[in-house]
DNA sequence: TCGTGATTTCATCACTTAATGAAATAGCAG
DNA sequence: CTGCTATTTCATTAAGTGATGAAATCACGA
């Protein structure tokens, strides 16, 4: 009994149900705002970001991060636990090691969407302002 | 040789015509990885969230913005300089007032991503998993 | 030009955060 | 239990970041 409820049904189709307009319209709930911030925060890092990319895929190992990535166990041990604590990565357990994987497709939308921003450079905006 | 190749002519009704699927599986360009991840950190700070949201309803100078959010004028600059850096916000000047707005739809997404995801506690996921 | 309101820049200081080696814990085969 | 591999936790250190007052700009009207 969340979200969808008032709204006209807008289906199954699209990647991500959330109402945007609403939830920018609405008043910024302290606690909500603090949450957001976290997720971005946690992102905020090259390295955390790649980690992501590469989680982007599917279940990986964090030995095969650290062969991926080529940093020390510590090192890659301690940003999982930053994108764990933040909601973003899941963790499974088989054996004696240990899978992670994103927690889900919204992660991976926010991922897919700030790559893709970044990498082109501008879909025609600032017509003539000064810029830089 | 950019994005929309086979798309067929998104027009301008979706919100984020990027093919998010290819992003992820093609490898991690080094550049956009740190614009992105640039661009998570500006927007990871509560401060700043608060003001983009703001700023989500449209233009509003920054003496405004000092009155709404109850900062001094300084603060509100800087914080102002450093989405700005990333692109994320869009500047006008009319006469001695400074008007500035989301660079465009596409960081009103994110922020209404983050903000809605960040509102609900979680999709059904994590069911039996260890959590804290 | 001078004065004033609006906004930015600068230097500084307090606070946060990331990488890392060492030590601890967990799971498993002997 | 012992040893071994996989992973996490801890404490420390180095670098990064945000808020802020003072000074500098900018635009405009007298």
């Amino acid at each position: 009994m969340k979200s969808r409820s008032g709204k006209p049904a807008p289906d199954a189709k699209a990647p991500c149900a959330h109402d945007h307009a609403l939830v920018l319209s609405l008043p910024p709930d302290p606690d909500a705002l603090e949450r957001a911030a976290g997720l971005f925060r946690a992102m905020g890092d090259t390295a955390r970001l790649r980690m992501l990319h590469l989680l982007a895929r599917g279940e990986v190992c964090v030995g095969e991060l650290v062969a991926a990535l080529g940093e020390k166990f510590s090192t890659v041990s301690q940003r999982l636990r930053v994108l764990r604590s933040e909601g973003l990565v899941r963790r499974r357990r088989d054996g004696s090691h240990v899978y992670y994987a994103l927690a889900d497709d919204h992660v991976k939308d926010l991922v897919a969407n700030a790559l893709a921003h970044a990498s082109e450079p501008e879909p025609a905006n600032t017509p003539t302002e000064d810029d830089e």
